[in-house]
DNA sequence: GTATATCCGTACGGTACCGTATGGATATGG
DNA sequence: CCATATCCATACGGTACCGTACGGATATAC
């Protein structure tokens, strides 16, 4: 999912890749779909809720949203499933599931935001510009990666964003 | 392009929607990919090109930033074939135009900022904290609705986004 | 040791698409 | 008026995929 988007995820291709067969998918899911659900639930699971209990390790709500945003900007860590995924929100399971991981997304954010002193809509609002700027920095680590800066740069537009961010 | 992705420029479902057939389109265009590339061209011109053009049409740089940034967070408006073709980025053509377009794009948006008395370094990494932030908007807008500001709250908003990439 | 459950492979039909071959229709030029 | 260019449709072969049918193999149960 992560390579190729959804239309990468084939039975035919897959069964060959793992060096089985049709038959033998169809003996575990009962078709397709059933492949892509669960394919779904494991990214949801992986991709948001791991990530929040890691950085809820952290004590501090500042440093847990720097955490988040130094995470967010390693595009070499980026995960390609969230902008294959967006991008496949035409599939009811698939924009069932962003429903689902970008209001938990979101939330939380912007419960950090808010832990932080900022007042509830200013939190949300600055929460939601965070979490915009994670998805098209991604997507373009993912398909334009010469745009992002790299190195030293990297690290000072990192510190550039995150003192924009929570800046009073 | 924009209704179903790349996936969606194919032959025989185009020749059908517009009552003509596979063999009116093998005249017009040698092939699929002849298709893409005009569409890929097209898109560079409207939606890059003709933008900046008429942005241009304001005299003062941080109107036209603030131009932008209205075009950008207003989703309605928010051009799905962005989103589409950063998720198609494994195809060779998608990816070099979409190389042009990112450059020409955050090249106009840190001029920009350059204009509006940012140093060089500060200017492009605000232009790409905005670029970035836009496209995560527009695959917001296009997955996920329900999870932008909408009304009032969207003007709010469109404030506290601007007011937040300008500040010195 | 045989019956049953579990797991997997082969073979098939069906669909959606790409690209080519070929001829028909309409216009254009001499 | 006929020859050529232009445009389009039908028909075909090829590929990649989904899903089903069915039989073989291996393990487990009794």
């Amino acid at each position: 999912m992560g390579e190729g988007g959804l239309a990468a995820v084939a039975v035919e291709p897959l069964a060959a890749r793992l060096g089985a067969t049709k038959g033998s998918f169809y003996w575990h899911f009962a078709n397709r779909n059933a492949l892509i659900e669960a394919a779904l639930a494991r990214w949801e699971e992986v991709g948001t809720e791991a990530v929040i209990t890691e950085v809820e390790a952290v004590p501090d709500p500042g440093e847990r949203l720097r955490r988040l945003l130094l995470r967010a900007t390693n595009w070499s860590a980026a995960d390609p499933r969230d902008a294959s995924l967006l991008a496949s929100a035409a599939h009811p399971p698939v924009a069932a599931a962003l429903a689902r991981v970008t209001a938990r997304r979101l939330g939380y954010i912007a419960a950090l935001f808010t832990a932080m002193g900022f007042p509830e809509e200013e939190a949300r609002h600055r929460g939601l510009l965070a979490y915009t700027a994670y998805l098209g920095h991604a997507q373009l680590g993912h398909a334009v990666p010469q745009s992002l800066p790299d190195g030293a740069a990297r690290e000072r537009y990192v510190d550039v964003v995150i003192e924009t961010l929570v800046r009073p």
